[in-house]
DNA sequence: CTGAAAGCGCTTACAG
DNA sequence: CTGAAAGCGCTTACAG
C-alpha cells in the first residue's frame, strides 16, 4: 500500500513525530535530519494521507459548493472565479448537489453535521431560516452567494435594481406597453425582479397590467429555462393586447421567447438578465451580472473567516450593468426543422 | 461541538462498540438497544464523522472527478449526469481543476496518493502514459470519459467516425472545396478529427489541401473558443481560394466561424461537434455526443469497479449522431456595437 | 532539536 | 447481543 509517516520514520531511524514535523514546516528540525527525511519520503512516493491528517488537525482542508442545480450557466460562471481563487489556497473543492425529493433542511444539516469542510459556498440556495440559527450557532464559517442573509457573508446582485433599470430602458425608449416574462413565483430572484419591474413602472407613472407579467407552464429549475421564455412568450402574443416590449427575468428565458417571436414573425425590444456567454454572441440587450468577480470573491470571503472566525461580517451587492445590444441574430426559424440523419 | 459515538455510548450506558454497531446496520444490536441509541443520537444531532469512518474504514465515499478547464459545456453537461447516477449512491463529488502551472503528472500523483477519493473520473484529461502506469500498478479505481487507454475503463466518443460523417456529409451536399477549422494540434481530440477529416477526402476521391485545414491564433483552452474559430474562419476568407463549406472541431469554434462569416458577409455550410445547448438554438448542424449520458454511465462503470476491482475492462466508445439544422439564425453582426449604458 | 504518548472519531475482529 | 482493545495515519503539547 501507500507508503506511511511509519515506513519513513523507520528508514530514517527517527520518530514519527519528526517526520511529521518535516512535513509541516515547523522549523524545530535540523537541516539534515529534514534532508534523510525528505530524501527517503520521495524515494517512498509518500504523500501525506489527507484524510488522517484532517481527523489529527481537526481541519479538512475542504470547501464544499452547495448547489441547486448543476449545468447551469449561472453556476459555471461562478464556479470558475471560486477555481482561481481555490487555486493557490491549498483548498479542495467538493460540489454538493441539493436533491430534490429530501428536504433541504435535512439535507444541509446532513452535510454539516458530517463535518468534512471548513466551509461552505451557498450558490443560489435560499437559506430556510431555521437552518441558517443552527448554522449560526455552530458557527460554520459560510458565505452566501446569490442570497442574502443578515448572519451571513454574502455575495449578490441587486434584481431589484436590475430589474428596475431594464425596465426603465425599456419604458424610456418608447414602448407603451412593457411586458415581463418571470419565472417561478416561489424564487428568490422572481420576486425581486417583479418588484423591481413594477417599480420602474410606476416611477414612469404607468399602470401595473398583472395581465402583462407571464410565465411558462414548464417549471423545472424554476422556471429558468428556454422552454419556459418560449411559452410565457407564446402566452404573451396571444393576448389580445400584447406588450410591445419585454424584460425577461433570466437570459435563457429571452432566447425562448426570441425563438417564439420569430416563429410568430414578430418582434420587439426585449432586455435579458445574466448576460451568460451567448447573450453576447445573440446580441441580446441584457443585465450583466459579474459571475467570475461574484465567485472569486466569496470564497476570498470564506477563506478570510476560515482563517479568523471573528471577522466582521460583509455583504457585497454587486449593481448589475444594463448592456444594450441590438439584436444582431434574427431568428429565422422553420419548426421541427430538426433532421437526425444517422445514428 | 459536535456530539460524537462516546456522548452517545456515555447517555445510553452501552460501549462506543455497539453505537458504531447501530450506524452500521450490523444486525448484531438488540432492537431495545437500538431503539435507546438512535433515539438519543437523534436528540444529540449527532451524525458521523466523515473523516473518522473514512480513515477507520478506509473508504472516504468521496469521487473525485478531474477536469482541465471549467466553464466548458462539455465538463457542464457530463457533470450533470455524473450528479444524477451519484444521487442515491452515498458518495460525494470532489472536483479537481487541473492547474496550469504545475505538470499534470505531478498533481495527479499528489491527489492520488493523498488518498481522499476511492474513485476517479478523468474528464477529457489525457492520461500520460507514465502516470497511466503507476496508477495503473496502484489499482486505483477510475473511469476516463472522452480519452482512451488500454488499461482503464472509458466512455468516450468515436471522434475520427464524428468527423468523418461530417465531412462525408458537406462532400455529398456537393460541396466542392470542403476546409475543417481544427484546433491544437496536440489535443487528441483534435488529432482524431483532422484524422476523419483527411480520410472523408480520400474516400471520396478528393485531394487533401493543407491549406485548408486552419485554426485560430488564440490557443487557451486549446483553442476550442469561440475567438479561434473566428480567427480560423477569417484565415479561411482570406486565402485566395476559400472553401465553399467547413467542417468544425467544435461547436463553440463554429459560433466564432459564424460570426466571421457574418462580418464578411459571405455564407456557406458548417458542421460542428459536441451538440451543445446553443448549437439546437442557433440551427447549426453539428455531430451531437451524449455528454449527459456518458457521465452517467461513466459513474455507473466506476461505482461497479470500486465494488468489485476485479470487474473486467470495459470501453464505451458512442458514435456521434449527425444533427441536420438550418441554421436558423442569420447573424446580422455589426461589430462593436455594444454600448454599456450605465455602470 | 527530538521522542514518547495521547488523541482526533470511528470500526472491527476477538472474546465472551 | 455486547464490550475491551487495537488500529486507521497523522499531529501536537509535554519533556527532555
Amino acid at each position: 500500500m501507500q507508503a506511511t509517516i511509519y515506513d519513513i520514520a523507520r528508514e530514517a531511524g527517527v520518530s514519527i513525530a519528526t517526520v511529521s514535523r518535516v512535513f509541516n514546516n515547523s522549523s524545530t528540525v535540523s537541516p539534515k535530519t529534514r534532508d534523510r527525511v525528505t530524501t527517503i519520503a520521495h524515494r517512498l512516493g509518500y504523500h501525506p494521507h489527507a484524510l488522517a491528517q484532517g481527523l489529527a488537525k481537526k481541519r479538512t482542508q475542504l470547501i464544499t459548493a452547495i448547489v441547486p442545480v448543476l449545468s447551469n450557466h449561472f453556476f459555471m460562471e461562478v464556479l470558475a472565479g471560486i477555481q482561481d481563487r481555490l487555486a493557490d489556497s491549498g483548498f479542495d473543492l467538493n460540489i454538493y448537489n441539493v436533491r430534490m425529493g429530501d428536504s433541504l433542511e435535512n439535507q444541509i444539516d446532513h452535510l454539516v453535521k458530517r463535518g468534512s469542510a471548513e466551509g461552505y459556498l451557498f450558490i443560489s440556495t435560499h437559506l430556510p431560516e431555521k437552518i441558517g440559527a443552527i448554522l449560526r450557532r455552530m458557527g460554520v464559517p459560510m458565505v452566501l452567494i446569490d442570497d442574502y442573509h443578515p448572519d451571513f457573508d454574502s455575495v449578490s446582485v441587486d434584481s431589484v435594481e436590475g430589474a428596475y433599470l431594464a425596465t426603465k430602458y425599456l419604458v424610456d425608449s418608447g414602448n407603451r406597453r412593457v411586458g415581463m416574462i418571470a419565472a417561478s413565483p416561489r424564487s428568490k430572484p422572481t420576486i425581486d425582479r417583479v418588484r423591481g419591474f413594477k417599480r420602474a413602472l410606476e416611477d414612469s407613472g404607468r399602470l401595473i397590467d398583472e395581465a402583462l407579467i407571464m410565465t411558462g407552464d414548464t417549471m423545472d429549475r424554476d422556471g429558468f429555462t428556454e422552454r419556459n421564455g418560449y411559452e410565457a412568450m407564446r402566452k404573451l402574443l396571444d393576448l389580445p393586447m400584447p406588450p410591445d416590449a419585454c424584460f425577461c427575468s433570466s437570459d435563457i428565458q429571452a432566447i425562448g421567447a426570441l425563438k417564439a417571436m420569430a416563429e410568430r414573425g414578430v418582434h420587439m425590444p426585449i432586455v435579458g438578465f445574466d448576460d451568460i456567454q451567448f447573450a453576447r454572441f445573440l446580441g441580446l440587450s441584457t443585465m450583466c451580472q459579474p459571475m467570475y468577480q461574484m465567485g472569486f470573491l466569496a470564497l476570498e470571503k470564506l477563506l478570510r473567516r476560515i482563517g479568523d472566525p471573528a471577522t466582521e461580517i460583509s455583504h457585497t451587492v454587486f449593481s448589475p450593468q444594463l448592456v444594450v445590444r441590438n439584436t444582431a441574430f434574427v431568428p429565422v426559424v422553420e419548426p421541427d426543422a430538426d433532421v437526425i440523419v444517422r445514428t
